[in-house]
DNA sequence: AGCCAGGCTCTCG
DNA sequence: CGAGAGCATGGC
């Protein structure tokens, strides 16, 4: 085992950000330490990271389960983590309208919620499609567990999140078998396929937003919320919110009185970056405020 | 028990 | 081409 340590922009809380929506699955976050298999092109590698700095002067420390990979491990830890992402223009926003100011001190440094890669970003969107969180939550640990390879740390075993060869390999009827629909097990299956043949869901990064949506709503299985979910989550394109999501449309409805799915775009497309960001703050506290931020002071 | 939950596709008329 | 059915599991 190495230790890394890695400072990441503050205001930060590891806490807040992972508290505020648990992790899917295989990442896990245990009130304190983020657990996760690390898929490098050196095989898999296992990290542990905790914050052992405050939220103003954040410091996290990393502990890598390998001799080998932990560099690519880093970096793609540090993505996910959004370690170096800037939200200082979001809370400069949010400041200046009345209804966000009021909940700044409790979300600074939550980051928005981010799939781990491209590929688990896209299962997972079509996994969360139309069931409630927890619901989806528990196919996408049973899909996880069955097809994804555990790792054993100690006395606990991680999981890596399946390969697209697992994919493959398990077909359309074992899909089925932990619990996805007849309907899902197929788009996740020719999902993989595709990637295998040469898609790329992480290369749409680089193209313009719309031509990026274009390509993926061609998929199957993959409408606007879900092409839109992924870009967001698993591309980090901020800019794009999934603006007729049942909690996105609760969140403006109690903040803003706004019902019409049209204005909340227009209103989200005037954030620009700030978007995906500021719409998770809205959606994260009108659904668990009292339960999960404590008090300004107590936040680490 | 039965309906809804962070959609999407396919089928009818 | 618009409306409606069907779908997976979990919670109420």
């Amino acid at each position: 085992m190495k230790a890394y340590e890695i400072e990441p922009r503050g205001p930060y809380s590891l806490h807040l950000t992972f508290t505020g929506t648990e992790p899917a699955f295989p990442t896990v976050y245990d009130g304190r330490y983020l657990w996760r298999v690390v898929e490098t092109g050196e095989g898999l590698v296992p990290v542990r990271v905790e914050q052992i700095g405050p939220r103003e002067e954040p410091l996290l420390r990393v502990e890598v389960f390998s001799s080998r990979g932990s560099g690519e491990a880093l970096e793609a830890l540090c993505r996910f983590l959004c370690a170096h992402d800037d939200l200082r223009s979001a809370y400069d926003r949010m400041r200046t309208d009345r209804a966000l100011r009021e909940m700044l001190p409790y979300v600074k440094g939550m980051m928005p919620w981010t799939a781990f890669g491209p590929l688990e970003g896209l299962v997972d969107a079509i996994l969360f499609q139309q069931i409630s969180l927890r619901a989806a939550f528990s196919i996408i640990r049973r899909f996880v567990e069955g097809l994804g390879r555990p790792v054993k740390i100690g006395q606990q075993v991680l999981y890596a999140f399946p390969s697209p060869e697992d994919i493959m390999r398990a077909g359309p009827g074992v899909l089925r078998s932990l619990g996805l629909s007849k309907n899902k097990a197929s788009y996740v299956f020719n999902l993989a396929k595709a990637v295998l043949e040469g898609f790329d869901p992480g290369g749409l990064g680089d193209k313009p937003t719309e031509e990026a949506m274009e390509i993926l709503m061609s998929l199957k299985g993959v409408g606007r919320w879900t092409a839109e979910i992924f870009m967001a989550t698993g591309l980090k394109r901020w800019e794009v919110v999934p603006a007729d999501d049942l909690g996105i449309k609760r969140a403006f409805r109690q903040l803003y009185g706004v019902e019409d799915v049209n204005v909340i775009r227009s209103i989200t497309s005037g954030w620009e970056r700030d978007a995906w960001p500021i719409a998770y703050y809205m959606l994260v506290w009108c659904e668990r405020k009292e339960r999960v931020m404590g008090t300004p002071q107590e936040a680490r």
